[in-house]
DNA sequence: CGACCTCAGATTGTCGACAAAGTGTGCAAA
DNA sequence: TTTGCACACTTTGTCGACAATCTGAGGTCG
């Protein structure tokens, strides 16, 4: 999903996502207050199009708006991260059962050969975390759409997965997971192609809640260092 | 929720409000095209605020919009329904758990007054379908305030529980299934009281999952007439 | 010296008008 | 009669300006 490709039909669908790729990769620090002329003028558009993309971006809860006081940016706090992990352990947990069921032989096939793409980015070292990261969410993404089930789709990709992202950025300096994750991600395809919906649900559960394990302790000594 | 307390501050919230219990009660039909600048007009207000209400309530899944093309009321067809309970099955489900360790003893006891409540509600016979639907949603609210999932409660109260309500008004006059829900409640309730989540997911899930197939009849029904 | 009030400055909320895109109708030609 | 095109009309997308609200600096009074 290149940034560049900002075709979007109305100006308010670009500004949605330009403001949303500047708020994951934290050009946009949070809790940063987001002026409407300022931004209007950056983006050389009206204010009434950014007012829209605002109230689009306010429904992914990637800012808060509040009455006559304006918008800014969401602020990822502990606990939200934490309701964020929990409600996610819950939902892709859900399209792992569904997915081992609905996907084709060939869709996890493809998911597998994903897999090995990103082992080899991981052995040729060099694999930007950055980089690395986007490949998991798509795996995880992938996941959602076997599920068939089109509003966890929408849940999962339209709006968790963007905080998801400022989530990940935010803590991927530290965290190198990345090897155990593979391995599991490794489990899970196995257990969808063996159609053991149970199983895979549970692998699933675990990778995420060991994923915010990892990143609890991130921020456990962010927290100490401030 | 009185429709007449209207006090939002902004109109654009305003609209909101009013648009998304218009859609809901079945006032606007599904499908229904929604021109901005005749709403405008009934609403008193210019297309500025109306078109940011249209935004919010797109991330509502309450309408659907289509660049230059403008916005409709969603319709709910199976597949959608379907899909909702799913979803809300895993997230209440998961609410449940929670708030068996979360909720206070208090908060437990006033829901159990809550339903009798609606007991007395049932006797009496009178009350309207609708207001039962209400407390009915309003049991399961508070069980999502109860997981202390600031996230979830949001996921389930503002977007989820107005699909709900639309649906429930659809399907209203036929399932008259108030009184095994109460039963189910009140066993929901039982076993929050003893602190057993995972007993409590379980019934939860079944309430769900016994409503969705109790709808999937009715709609059976009315693809049958036409 | 501190608390409160006043009054600009800045920012958000709202409106009306114009531009662009889409839609439908009627006429002409095959 | 049917197909295709052109034109007018409707509706959405966008902009600039004005009104309402909030913020903060400065001064005044206790």
């Amino acid at each position: 999903m290149p940034s560049s490709l900002t075709q979007q039909s109305t100006l308010a669908d670009q500004a949605t996502h330009r403001l949303a790729h500047s708020i994951v990769t934290g050009e946009l620090a949070q809790g940063q207050k987001l002026n409407e002329a300022e931004l209007a003028e950056r983006y050389g558009m009206g204010r009434g199009p950014l007012r829209e993309a605002l109230r689009h971006l306010e429904g992914m809860r990637l800012v808060k708006r509040t009455p006559n006081a304006g918008a800014r940016v969401v602020v990822l706090d502990r606990k939200m991260l934490a309701d964020l992990y929990g409600v996610r352990e819950a939902l892709e947990g859900m399209a792992c059962r569904l997915a081992a069921a609905q996907m084709s032989d060939d869709e996890i096939a493809q998911l597998g050969a994903l897999l090995d793409k990103h082992e080899a980015q991981i052995a040729k070292q060099g694999g930007k975390v950055y980089a690395q990261s986007e490949g998991d969410l798509d795996f995880h993404f992938q996941i959602a759409r076997g599920s068939r089930n089109h509003m966890l789709m929408d849940l999962l990709g339209s709006e968790q997965y963007q905080l998801l992202r400022m989530c990940r950025h935010r803590t991927s300096r530290l965290a190198q997971r990345t090897l155990p994750a593979l391995h599991q991600h490794r489990q899970i395809v196995e257990a969808l192609a063996n159609r053991d919906g149970e199983l895979a649900e549970m692998l699933m559960r675990r990778h995420i809640h060991g994923a915010w394990r990892s990143i609890s302790e991130i921020i456990d000594k962010e927290e100490q260092v401030a």
